[in-house]
DNA sequence: AATAGATAGTTACCCTAACTAACTATTTTA
DNA sequence: TAAAATAGTTAGTTAGGGTAACTATCTATT
């Protein structure tokens, strides 16, 4: 057998497809997927933004955010509001949307904490820090 | 604004289409995306293998698994021998295959260690560990 | 002030990467 | 030997994202 042992780029792609579908369970009943979710959590965070700046920041497509606003809109989570500049369209959380972000941002992070329960935190800060260094070098 | 620090897990998925969309321009030069790359690495690792252990070690469903080979097969990288047991099929690498599979090595340790150049050798194993340990976790 | 170019968003259509359900052909087991 | 399990396939679905081409509006240049 060839050089057996994983390297950091295949525990990271390993670890994917588990990560992503057990997020998608804890979201599903709220209806949400981890892509609506990213661009609900960004919408919270930045309280009020147009949909040029969640393309930008997510790095996603502009008609990939507008289907995940279109979906988030029927799901009553966001509303928009027409800006000054009326090519701008505003989008910010509903009660509902404000509500169903809460109480899945506290699921999720007690999941995220059972995941990494017994793990070093300095190690758990190593990693963050040592994946944002390849996605800025990526980026570069 | 609210909770703005990105976590550990925020930073894993910002990272994953990048990293994702650059494998892939790498790999396009021999029509290949990263799910096939995923197996055919592990083919040329085992040598040889029946598609029910494919699946089993990439945790994708035998249906995926299928149409993978028969993909690979298509592009001439892989051949199939009839098992002993008649309902198992064996995969391994055709010597285009190994080839292929032998340059695409090459250049993608090449790409990663460009993409992890000046960080600490430690924190890289430690970030890989790290990810094993949540995988674990994970699948437990 | 008019017009050419840039920007915001949408629509239509395409692709990868997976999934489940239901099937056939074999092999194992009770 | 009949029932259950296993290997693989086919058909159809979904999430998640992309490109091309469009409309509407705004900005900048002549």
């Amino acid at each position: 057998m060839n050089n057996l042992e994983p390297t950091l780029f295949d525990s990271y792609r390993d670890l994917y497809r588990p990560y992503v579908n057990a997020v998608n369970n804890r979201l599903a009943k709220h209806q949400l997927y981890t892509s609506q979710w990213v661009v609900l959590r960004l919408i919270s965070i930045k309280e009020s933004c147009t949909l040029a700046e969640l393309a930008k920041e997510t790095r996603v497509e502009k008609p990939s955010v507008t289907r995940i606003i279109q979906k988030l809109m029927e799901l009553g989570y966001v509303e928009i509001k027409q800006g000054e500049d009326k090519r701008e369209k505003y989008v910010q959380l509903t009660e509902r949307g404000a509500e169903v972000y809460a109480s899945l941002q506290l699921e999720l992070s007690s999941f995220f904490n059972e995941l990494t329960v017994g793990i070093d935190s300095e190690d758990l800060e190593t990693t963050r820090v040592v994946l944002n260094q390849i996605l800025q070098k990526l980026l570069s």
